[in-house]
RNA sequence: GGGCGCGUAGCUCAAUGGUAGAGCAGUGGCCUUUUAAGCCAUUGGUUCAGGGUUCGAGUCCCUGCGCGCUCACCA
């Protein structure tokens, strides 16, 4: 492994402690205190007037030095948090001190044990009787120095690179603790929605990754392959299909939080693998699952922002119940001027679009060139909460049909500054017109058209066992949480973001 | 995949086509309550890779790689 110099200087250190009997990488520590708790301890001993010190063993990498002669203080970070440690060469001697100074860098573990006291400035630290190595670094960390200000900490020159950021995530979340914050607040994200639906009797379930047939959404697959099977197998684009199996095997109300994969481009809101939550619930329709949305992103605000009002991209964004309801057809007649039900077809829409001068791709159905409406036109402007209802039925194949208005489907889509963050709909429970649908799907879409949805004979016999009305919903978690911590793209609430592969 | 931009020390960034620099980090020294500690000294570069133009290239041109933005794609 190639080393630079600054690594070759720490990788003499541990040949200097090993040749001194220091063990670099010692197997236990034995801490009494995370750093926040001696800290908050110490507070509590302050407060009872108890006037015996308080001893702790506290330990985490060192994120400061500042050794002054003859006595020294470090900073050190744990998961917890920080606490400082002071040094003094009355008690560690002037070994001690000289072990410190020769020894010990930035980003190495270290184990110190002492009584807590107050500094002149104030700060609770830890007064070092004896320390030790926990666990020598040998590259540097990228990190500059913090500076506080008015409580605030100020960061240095530190980690900026994005690429480097994400390729080396652990060093980016090493030194920029707003980084960590985002992965705590996508953890409690995903808690909130799990206590909301749990607390509503749902299941939550787990169902197959690896698919012989994909399904469920319109989006092209990632393909791999059963050696000992010698089968075919998908990575699953959504979880409907199966999480609909199971409301036919009895269970009323499931959910599932996990991974979808789609074999598409990247972009700001788009990864190859992305975790997506969706629930289906028997008895419920598309106005309950309006419902049971608003006050679900509602609960998950409450619980991690402790606001339902969301700054993001300048925007400031009420997620308060109830959130707006707009009929497809009436948004796309305020903002196009097109009134999709005076085009029952795809040839009479093209030359509305051509008329008015929107782009299209030539020769797509009705519904295809209707999505491209609304992603054009509609979706950026519907920034507010806003549930965009009733869509056409051939790019719906699994949502059930409005009684009086057969090319129409009970189906919305949820949208919050101007992107796509929930998809839901009445389920389609009919297993002749599911049938049909499919059957459908194979004429109007070419076959090389990647959104074709495959024929899935298993799922209309689960159907034809006889499956009951049910509202369903699909929402992108990591969506969410960029809004939640006002995140631009979505790289930046993966922990480990898909980059292009290096040349070696 | 297309267009535009970027790639310089460990990190953050400079450098009219004319000697590759600064701050921090590192190294050595001074310093017994500091907190971006301070002061003095100092090391560190295949300027992403490869080719070309030129007396001379970090800078201009071409190719490749990677990243960013954007368009396309993406219910």
């Amino acid at each position: 492994m190639e080393r630079t110099e600054l690594e070759k200087i720490r990788l003499e250190k541990i040949e200097q402690m090993r040749s001194e009997g220091i063990d670099p990488y010692p197997l236990r520590s034995h801490v009494t205190h995370r750093n926040q708790e001696a800290i908050t301890a110490f507070e509590a001993h302050e407060q009872s007037g108890n006037e015996e010190p308080l001893t702790a063993t506290v330990a985490g990498r060192i994120r400061a030095m500042r050794l002054m002669g003859k006595v020294a203080f470090f900073h050190i970070e744990d998961g917890s948090g920080r606490i400082q440690l002071f040094f003094r060469v009355n008690e560690i001697g002037p070994e001690g001190l000289q072990v410190l100074k020769d020894l010990f860098d930035n980003g190495d573990y270290i184990e110190a044990q002492g009584t807590l006291f107050r500094t002149k400035t104030g700060e609770i630290s830890v007064h070092v009787q004896s320390f030790r190595m926990l666990s020598k670094a040998v590259t540097p960390l990228p990190a500059a120095k913090d500076e506080v200000v008015d409580g605030q900490v100020v960061r240095h020159a530190t980690l900026n690179d994005p690429e480097t950021r994400y390729r080396q995530r652990y060093a980016d979340l090493a030194v920029n603790p707003e980084v960590r914050e985002i992965f705590r607040v996508r953890a409690k994200t995903i808690q909130a929605i799990r206590k909301f639906l749990d607390d509503m009797d749902f299941l939550e379930v787990e169902t197959p990754i690896l698919q012989p047939i994909y399904g469920g959404a319109a989006a092209r697959p990632f393909v791999t392959f059963h050696n000992q099977l010698k089968q075919e197998l998908f990575l699953r684009i959504s979880f409907e299909l199966y999480l609909k199996r199971l409301i036919v095997g009895g269970f009323d109300r499931v959910y599932e939080i996990g991974r979808d994969f789609r074999n598409e481009g990247v972009s700001y809101k788009h990864n190859p693998e992305f975790t997506q939550i969706e629930f289906y619930m028997a008895y419920a329709d598309y106005h309950t699952v309006m419902e049971i949305t608003e006050k679900m992103v509602s609960f998950v605000c409450d619980q991690i922002l402790g606001t339902r009002i969301l700054n993001f991209r300048g925007h400031t964004i009420d997620v308060n119940p109830p959130w707006r309801r707009l009929e497809l057809r009436q948004g796309l007649i305020d903002v196009t001027g097109i009134d999709i039900n005076e085009h029952s077809d795809s040839t009479s829409l093209e030359a509305a679009m051509k008329a008015k001068g929107y782009p299209f791709k030539p020769g797509s159905p009705r519904g295809k060139l209707i999505d491209t409406l609304i992603g054009d036109y509609l979706e950026p402007s519907l920034v507010q909460p806003t549930f965009l209802y009733d869509y056409p039925r051939d790019i719906s194949p699994l949502a059930k049909s409005k009684p009086d208005d057969p090319g129409t489907v009970e189906r919305f889509e949820g949208f919050i500054a101007g992107m796509e963050l929930c998809n839901a709909f009445s389920e389609l429970n009919d297993p002749l017109d599911q049938e049909q649908r499919f059957l459908e799907m194979g004429t109007d879409f070419t076959s090389d058209d990647e959104e074709q949805h495959p024929m899935d004979e298993d799922y209309l016999r689960a159907m034809s066992y006889g499956m009951p009305p049910m509202g369903g919903f699909g929402m992108g978690v990591d969506r969410l949480v960029m809004l939640l911590t006002n995140q631009q793209t979505i790289r930046e609430v993966l922990l480990f973001p898909h980059l292009r592969k290096l040349e070696e």
